[in-house]
DNA sequence: CTCCGATGTAAGCGTCACTTACATTGCGAC
DNA sequence: GTCGCAATGTAAGTGACGCTTACATCGGAG
């Protein structure tokens, strides 16, 4: 690859995944413009259309990368726990890790319609469901003795709380309410603490 | 108003909050344009700015109505409520109303970086923290011996479960899970169970 | 009645995603 | 080897968008 011969690029379509990933992870989904990564790659406007139909079909494989990354941490988290109650914590807190490490790509992840688009590729939507199924074998294992609906249904809330305080810190709706009294530490550990509650 | 004398509109801001409040319940924030606007309003496409600084500003002016009408909806359901559980009960079913009743201003309101803008004014800010100190006082009065750090926890890990839940049923994260063994209903009254409690 | 501030218009700028018609290249078939 | 073709690039243009500037029109205060 990176064979230059002043008209090919050598390979563009890895060239333009990862600059359209630098740039989501600076400054989020809003700031990825084809146009400036055509520039910034030193090629026409219209190159990049013979690797992606589209801003959405570029944004879907970085966001697809973005699952599978999230899949992999969780198994990561999985497997280094001794016991199913602390791979649970652990996966919760890859979750957290993912979210406040690389903001703009879990707004991507979860803030874009891509998923919802009624287009998905199957390339963004196995990723995005085998995420979720590591979040659910998590929950299941921490409580053999549960039966589907329940863990269906802790598994939801859990990942509800989880997903709202980081939505809700992400847009910046608790400023001046998480200090006071409280330090951002002691308030994460109560989310997790509340994410995990069975019931 | 509404005096048209072919030049004049008459009351072409009202006109302007109006129909951009029906796109966004329409289709979202995304939905508005101002030169659709303009358009549909039968005026030129630079005259929206005589009343708004731009499309942000007119934005600003629809989510602030947003989270006044919840702050309403917040008293008028603890006014109703016969005790401070019920109270609380019937403030988080408010906020849940709200978000599945009126989706597109929803994500106006809690989806975009309006309120998190640096240049947000305060006509938003003042309505959005009134929203806030409404969920917050439901959350004190039904625990009236809980110290202000107990307090700001619960209202933060509660809401977080809330706003999760609205979140990911409205991004189609859920689409599949929520069904099977899970009533629609029964989970939502799941996911208001685990807001509510305590710890 | 006259002037002036409020409110409108016409025209245009720069950016964006995307399309179309054409140019260049590497590579496999022969 | 070279020929032809598919892959990959370019140049130019379209239409939508937010926004700006210079000018036109109107109603009401003096």
């Amino acid at each position: 690859m990176a064979k230059r011969d002043g008209y090919h690029h050598g390979d563009l379509r890895a060239a333009l995944i990862a600059a359209a990933q630098a740039a989501v992870d600076a400054g989020g989904p809003d700031a990825v413009s084809l146009r400036d990564l055509a520039l910034t790659l030193g090629v026409s406007t219209a190159a990049p259309y013979r690797h992606f139909h589209g801003r959405d079909a570029l944004l879907s494989e970085v966001a697809a990368r973005g699952f599978t990354d999230l899949g992999e941490a969780y198994a990561r988290a999985q497997a280094a726990a001794s016991d199913p109650q602390t791979a649970l914590r652990e996966t919760a807190r890859a979750y957290l890790t993912l979210a406040f490490g690389r903001p703009g790509l879990f707004k991507l992840m979860f803030g874009s319609d891509l998923v919802n688009a009624a287009d998905a590729p199957t390339s963004l939507l196995q990723p995005a469901a085998a995420a979720w199924e590591g979040l659910y074998r998590a929950v299941a294992a921490a409580d053999p003795a549960a039966d589907l609906a329940t863990v269906k249904r802790r598994a939801i809330t859990g990942w509800s709380t989880l997903h709202g305080f980081i939505t809700l810190v992400q847009g910046a709706r608790l400023k001046g309410f998480m200090t006071e009294p409280l330090t951002e530490a002691e308030l994460l550990e109560a989310v997790l603490d509340k994410t995990l509650k069975p019931d």
